[in-house]
DNA sequence: CAATGTGCTGAAATCGATTCCAGACTGACC
DNA sequence: GGTCAGTCTGGAATCGATTTCAGCACATTG
């Protein structure tokens, strides 16, 4: 059985009351208490268990983190951020993966909301109303999106395509491509967007493609419909959906970048790492992870921090992006 | 506020021992208590608080996972598998990332103990004794490592070596490469050892390259090394390593698989996707997770239990191996 | 020397849910 | 009609930590 403060209090001849004062209030009791109970705590190895604290203080020290998919390797960059910081502030992190799953998004929240103090609500699926009914309950930071009334952290999604647009533009394309992501995802709105308004400002054409899932399987699948689109360049809505663009396209000998540019969006651990490398817009992920953890801590000590922070992107230019018709499209296409 | 069972009480004009009573042993109220408090139940939209449950009987409903890496795309997929299962049976999973500090587990797992009703340990990094001393608290298991007398569930790591030295063996390499992982990890001692014995049994010879990082990183710092060794395959520790050991390849453009043969380990999402597509040791990542909440489950239930789990690997052969000496190797090395 | 104040301490109440126990009520049966 | 068994209910205790409150001991001051 685990050491409680009753077992303490008997081991240093004082009550339950001063072993709570002592370790929490150290002014409030005189030091030879003081150094009793400090002693009885080391020797029994004492623990002060934070399940019955949070019941009266109302603080359980765990903050819950909600997420689409771990298995997409941006998150659990956001996630690692998210510990790291938190840890720095003794929170600890209590983790629910909803596999893209909207619906289970507002029971998840309901269940963890008496074991945690705050959420941070990665890229959520839910309808604004849906989160919105959360908001006299706990304080909640969202990530990756904006839904009023909740500070967010998002990164600049319209830029970055507009940085995207103006690489693809230097690089002679003229008609190009987008593979949407999840149509619940906000991003994915704010990045197409940001998009359409870029390419319309290039005069540039841009063909979307449907919705796919944020994976390579995603990818893989909408690989055909952008060539047979006759787009020489196409950007995707992440690195995975990229990544599985490059993939089909090599077993279809659709070469990159010569007859086709792809650029990704996320700049995940493996983007430089596939052949070619993938021009890929980087998100400070890690930034995103920790900047909510601030604004939750901000929040839940009673400070305002009702603020939208938005993280600048970045194009990050490798391979997978070159000049436009090194090789003429194939006949086949107009 | 939180609505409590007292309001429910109220709102349906019972005590709170009826109230529990009906939701926990509907057989021992009356069918038109039951109604009533099912009514205010529903009006009131209440939900049982689980701390304060837990506090009573014992029973957190929450297990425990501690991690070296999240970073590593190896743990994202184990843990989300853990989290699916683990919800099938109404658990929610804390998060542990311990950045791969082997210092941090025992204190981390101290601190979360009262929170949940289990653990499970990702490939610790602490040493046996240490996460012996915990042999008596909570229900352990243990994922990809072997720590008396937890109940574990573990690759065939030694069978998988055993796979690739076969295939390499078959391509002709007769002077091979192992670039170590961290020496306080379970895996690659066993992943060493049965690499040693394989290697042996095909009269190969074994250059080992110092304890790299399990990270891209370690394997670029790894490369040159493995270069100089003039070996023509080399077997990584991990996927990210010899990921790391592709990219510095190309750099220094020695030719994969024509001058070496590179060969990974864990299967990770992405190794099928870089150039040359990644020839590797695949593990059943998600059935890892899988089974050690059910293992865990019945531990936590009472049941014995004190099992062994090693799950099969299997070779996957991609374009990073070929046959030896496509290219003779370059004539500074011996 | 009494009155007032200060510094510490322990008892008791609290948080929300659960469970044990005693008592109230119903129905059956003699 | 009275007794007994059985069913159902509310009050009280419980879990572990925290906080309030009252009281004790000692010191200071008039």
């Amino acid at each position: 059985m685990a050491v409680t403060i009753k077992d303490v209090a008997r081991a240093a001849g004082v009550s339950a009351s001063s072993v709570c004062r002592a370790l929490a209030h150290p002014g409030q009791v005189r030091p030879e208490t003081r150094e009793r109970v400090e002693r009885a705590v080391r020797e029994l190895d004492y623990l002060p268990n934070r399940v019955a604290r949070s019941l009266i203080t109302g603080r359980t020290a765990n903050i819950g983190v909600v997420l689409p998919d771990l298995a997409n390797p941006f998150f659990p960059t956001v996630v690692k951020a998210i510990q790291t910081q938190a840890r720095r502030f003794d929170y600890a992190v209590f983790l629910s993966d909803t596999d893209e799953d909207a619906d289970l998004e507002v029971p998840l929240i309901r269940a963890m909301t008496p074991q945690v103090d705050g959420f941070l609500l990665c890229s959520p699926r839910a309808g604004d109303e849906e989160l919105r009914s959360f908001a006299g309950e706990r304080p909640i930071v969202v990530l990756n999106r904006r839904v009023t009334p909740f500070p967010s952290v998002t990164a600049d999604g319209a830029g970055g395509m507009r940085q995207a647009t103006a690489h693809l533009h230097a690089l002679g394309h003229r008609r190009v491509a987008y593979v949407a992501g999840p149509r619940a995802s906000w991003s994915h709105r704010q990045r197409l967007r940001g998009l359409r308004a870029a390419v319309s400002s290039y005069d540039m054409e841009l063909i979307e493609i449907g919705s796919a899932a944020p994976t390579v399987e995603g990818g893989i699948a909408a690989a055909d419909p952008v060539v047979a689109s006759a787009a020489t360049a196409v950007l995707a809505y992440n690195d995975l959906i990229a990544m599985g663009l490059l993939n089909r396209f090599r077993a279809r000998g659709v070469a990159v970048p010569e007859r086709i540019s792809v650029v990704g969006f996320d700049d995940i651990l493996l983007a430089g790492l596939v052949s070619p490398a993938l021009t890929t817009v980087a998100i400070a992920k890690e930034q995103i992870g920790r900047a909510g953890v601030d604004l939750l801590l901000d929040l839940m000590s009673g400070r305002p921090a009702a603020a939208r922070r938005v993280l600048p992107t970045q194009l990050i230019v490798r391979g997978s992006t070159g000049p436009r018709s090194s090789i003429r499209p194939s006949p086949s296409l107009a």
